[in-house]
DNA sequence: TATTATAATTCCCGAACGGGAATAAAAATT
DNA sequence: AATTTTTATTCCCGTTCGGGAATTATAATA
């Protein structure tokens, strides 16, 4: 797996966010099947999650952000 | 319609993304016909997601947002 | 209030999500 | 290197998204 530097700054794909995914998971020592297990969903969801697929559902990503302490700000860009 | 209060922090739920796309689609002169073409996607689209549907995908949220002129940031929770 | 513009809802339906389970691949640990 | 754990990929298949278009409802403007 191509190890890709976490965004410091705005979202602006969804492969990157499937690497903050992955990398706060795995910082609270966390298997993908642990997390899907607190989500309520498939381990598949995460892996898809986690290597940027697009086309997951909306919620279920907050969902997962949730869960692992992450918040999401939407602001207007400067 | 009920008027719903802008979220200044941080989002959690779809709703609040949905009141954030018409408020501001709405502030810059746009019909979600406009926006819609924009995205390249149907008005159904943008109706579902201004009405706080929360299994709409997430890159088209993210898209909608992007065109808009919304930047999405994840931080950890303080 | 009448008229027009915008938005929401419904229908049909192809395409794709996503769960579960199994298998393959990769990573980690000894 | 061998074993074990973790992750990725594939399959089957029920469910649902989402486009297009039409209809209904709501909002806006004269």
């Amino acid at each position: 797996m191509t190890t890709e530097k976490l965004p410091n700054g705005n979202i602006e794909s969804a492969k990157q966010v499937g690497n903050l995914v992955a990398f706060h998971r795995k910082e609270q020592g966390l298997t993908q099947a642990d997390l899907a297990g607190l989500a309520q969903t498939g381990t598949r969801f995460i892996s898809d999650l986690e290597n940027g697929k697009g086309t997951v559902q909306f919620d279920k990503v907050m969902l997962i952000l949730n869960l692992l302490g992450l918040d999401i700000r939407i602001t207007e860009r400067s």
